[in-house]
DNA sequence: CACATGACGAGGG
DNA sequence: ACCCTCGCCATGT
């Protein structure tokens, strides 16, 4: 496994229920600033290989920005679920439900 | 190696 | 706030 795939990976998996992230978030935490595409292809290629939170992933702008209309309610629901509010724009308040990890590094050495 | 893909993002009109 | 265009870059073929 490639370490950018890895850390997308592992990031997703650490988002806590009734936050999101979004796209360009996870890419710059994975090592590359501008991949935000680059966490799409993982998505589509490990969703379903792994167990990924993936409905916890949304655009910039705090959009659902899923083409696929039944996999779009599909994440809407699921983000219901959870208690993070999804308006009649398909859009949630990224203010509200932005999750922000303190640190993504393991060891932590501050001097 | 060259080229296409993509559930994106920033910026301008 | 909306719409469009262009840049982006890890992977797959």
């Amino acid at each position: 496994m490639k370490p950018f795939t890895e850390e997308v990976i592992k990031i997703i998996s650490n988002i806590p229920p009734g936050k999101v992230m979004t796209y360009g978030q996870i890419a710059k935490l994975a090592g590359s600033p501008r991949g935000a595409r680059q966490v799409v292809r993982v998505l589509h290629s490990m969703s379903k290989a792994y167990q990924l939170p993936w409905h916890r992933v949304i655009n910039a702008k705090g959009e659902i920005s899923i083409q696929d209309d039944t996999l779009a309610r599909m994440q809407i629901e699921a983000l219901e679920d959870e208690g993070v509010h999804v308006d009649s724009s398909n859009r949630v308040n990224l203010i509200k439900y932005r999750y922000e990890p303190e640190n993504e590094v393991d060891d932590v050495n501050i001097i």
